[in-house]
RNA sequence: GCCCCCAUCGUCUAGAGGCCUAGGACGCUAGGUUCUCAUCCUAGUAACACCGGUUCGAAUCCGGUUGGGGGUGCCA
C-alpha cells in the first residue's frame, strides 16, 4: 500500500505554526515512507478563502520546501460529489432530514451514528473509545443546502485515497464521526494521528500575542526557513538519541510518528533563536554574501568577504547584518552613553590626536601594525592598551562591542580610520 | 456540567521494571580565552505532580487524587 497523506488547510490568510507543523509531519511522513504528500484547499468559506489567502498558503509551504506530488484539490469545487454522497447515505438509511427546530431555518440532513460504542487506534495516542450515549448525530448538510465540513472532510478523502490522517488534536473527537461516516459509506479506515498543540509560556495556545505566530512573520523578520522546520520537527518529537540539529534528509530518514509526543509543547522563541544561529552557522558563504550585498549594494567583493568573516561570528539572524553599517558607510549611529564615556573623557581628545598620528605615520596599515603600534603608545604614555583601544573602537564604529578592533581598522582601512579619528577630535 | 486525552529539570526532550546516585539540548550562573561584544572551551544549576497498590526491585505496570489540554455549533 502506497502511503498517500495531505495538508488540508482552510485559507484564512495567514498560517499558523501549529497547522505548519502538521504540514511538516504529513511531509516527513510521506517522505519517509516512499509516498505521496498531497494539498487540500478548504476553501469552502468564501468570505475567507480569498485568492490571496490562498496563496499565502502556497508561499508558506515553498518557503519551507513541502513540495506536493499532485495537483491541489480545492474543495469549493467538490460541492456535487459532497451532496451526492450526502444523498447516498440517505437513500442506505445512514442519514435523515431534520428540522432541528426553534430557528426556522428548515430542514437539514443529519448523519445517523451507529447507536454502539467506538474505538480507533490513534497512532500517537493509543487506543480511543467512546460509549454510544456520548455519539450523537450531527448535520451533514444544512437547511441552506451546504455541506457541512465533517462531510466534505470524509468524502474527499476518499476521493484522494487518503491513507493516513495526521493533523491537529483538535479533531479527535471528530474522528469517532469520521470513522462511522467512512464505514457507512464502504469506505477504508485511514490510519490517524493526532498532533499536541502547540503552548505559549502559560500553556494556552500559541497565539499572535505571543510573538511570531505566522510562518511569513519567521520569513519576514529574516529567519532562516530550514531553522524553523528543525525547530517544528523537534517540538513535539525526537529521534530517540541527543541529536537535535539535523538537516533535512535526516529528518526524513529518522521520522516516525510512534515517536510523537501526546502532550502539548511550548514554542520557546529562545531555543528557536539558538537553533536559527546553528542554520546561520552553516549558511553557505554565497549566501552571506547575498544578504549582505542586498544591504550594502555596490560594495566590492573581496571587501565584503573581509566583513562578513569579522561579522559571522557575531550575527544571529539576517537582519543584523544592519548592524555591521560602519563598514560601509560614513553615517553610522553611534551609541551616545558609550561615546560619552570613552570620548568626552579628559584627555581623550589627546589620546586619539596621538593615536591619529602614529596610525599616520604607519607604513603598513594591517593588524599586527596597528596593535604593535598602539601598545607602543600606550606604554610611552604609561597606560593600559584598553584606554586607547575604547575610545579608537567608538570613534571608528560607534559602537561598544565589535569585532577584534585591529582586524576592524585594517578593513575599513587607512583614509577611512583617520577621517573618522579626525571627526571624533574636532 | 459532561466526554476524551495528557503528566520527567523553567522550556524541548531521552527513558518502553533493574544499565537512573535520571542523560542531552536551550536558558541561566561561574570560570577560561580576549581590547570590547560575540564566538569557542570548562564547570555548575535544575525534574520523575501527589497518594496507594503490583513486584525481590518502578520514572517505567495498575488504581485514585490533583493539575493541564482538547471537545462539547446548521464553525473548520
Amino acid at each position: 500500500m502506497t502511503v498517500r497523506c495531505r495538508f488540508a488547510p482552510s485559507p484564512t490568510g495567514s498560517v499558523h505554526i501549529g497547522n505548519m507543523r502538521a504540514a511538516i509531519y504529513n511531509w516527513l511522513f510521506a517522505r519517509h515512507a516512499g509516498g505521496r504528500f498531497l494539498l487540500r484547499v478548504e476553501d469552502t468559506d468564501r468570505e475567507r478563502s480569498t485568492p490571496e489567502a490562498v496563496q499565502t498558503v502556497l508561499r508558506a509551504m515553498e518557503w519551507l520546501g513541502l513540495n506536493v506530488d499532485e495537483e491541489p484539490m480545492y474543495q469549493s469545487t467538490r460541492r456535487a460529489a459532497h451532496l451526492a454522497a450526502a444523498e447516498k447515505l440517505l437513500s442506505s438509511g445512514h442519514a435523515y432530514k431534520l428540522d432541528k427546530g426553534g430557528t426556522g431555518k428548515g430542514e437539514a440532513t443529519l448523519f445517523k451514528m451507529p447507536g454502539r460504542d467506538m474505538a480507533f487506534r490513534d497512532v500517537i495516542k493509543g487506543d480511543l473509545r467512546k460509549d454510544a450515549a456520548n455519539l450523537q448525530d450531527f448535520v451533514i448538510v444544512r437547511s441552506d443546502g451546504n455541506p457541512v465540513f465533517h462531510l466534505a472532510n470524509v468524502v474527499d478523502d476518499i476521493e484522494m485515497g487518503i491513507t493516513h490522517v495526521i493533523r491537529g488534536d483538535d479533531h479527535v473527537e471528530n474522528t469517532f464521526r469520521h470513522v462511522a461516516m467512512l464505514e457507512a459509506l464502504g469506505a477504508e479506515i485511514p490510519a490517524y494521528a493526532h498532533l499536541p498543540m502547540i503552548t505559549n509560556a502559560q500553556g494556552k495556545p500559541y497565539s499572535k500575542r505571543d510573538g511570531a505566530a505566522f510562518v511569513g512573520e519567521f520569513q519576514e523578520q529574516g529567519y532562516l526557513a530550514e531553522a524553523l522546520f528543525n525547530y517544528l520537527v523537534l517540538l513535539g518529537w525526537s529521534p530517540g538519541d541527543d541529536r537535535e540539529v539535523l538537516m533535512r534528509d535526516e529528518l526524513v530518514a529518522l521520522f516516525t510518528l510512534d515517536r510523537v509526543q501526546a502532550k502539548p509543547a511550548q514554542f520557546d522563541m529562545q531555543k528557536f533563536l539558538w537553533m536559527n544561529s546553528e542554520y546561520l552557522k552553516r549558511a553557505p558563504a554565497g549566501e552571506w554574501m547575498r544578504r549582505f550585498r542586498d544591504i550594502y549594494p555596490g560594495a566590492d567583493e573581496q571587501y565584503l568577504e573581509k566583513v562578513i568573516e569579522l561579522m559571522k561570528p557575531r550575527i544571529k539572524a539576517w537582519p543584523e547584518i544592519a548592524g555591521a553599517v560602519y563598514f560601509f558607510r560614513e553615517d553610522f549611529p553611534v551609541d551616545q552613553e558609550a561615546a560619552n564615556k570613552r570620548l568626552k573623557a579628559p584627555g581623550a581628545r589627546e589620546l586619539l590626536a596621538a593615536i591619529h598620528d602614529g596610525y599616520q605615520a604607519l607604513t603598513s596599515f594591517d593588524a599586527a601594525s596597528l596593535e604593535a603600534g598602539l601598545r607602543a603608545l600606550a606604554e610611552s604614555k604609561g597606560i593600559k592598551p584598553a584606554e586607547l583601544i575604547h575610545p579608537v573602537r567608538i570613534a571608528v564604529s560607534g559602537q561598544p562591542g565589535g569585532p577584534s578592533l585591529y582586524h576592524m581598522l585594517e578593513v575599513i582601512g587607512r583614509d577611512k580610520v583617520l577621517a573618522r579619528l579626525n571627526t571624533a577630535i574636532s
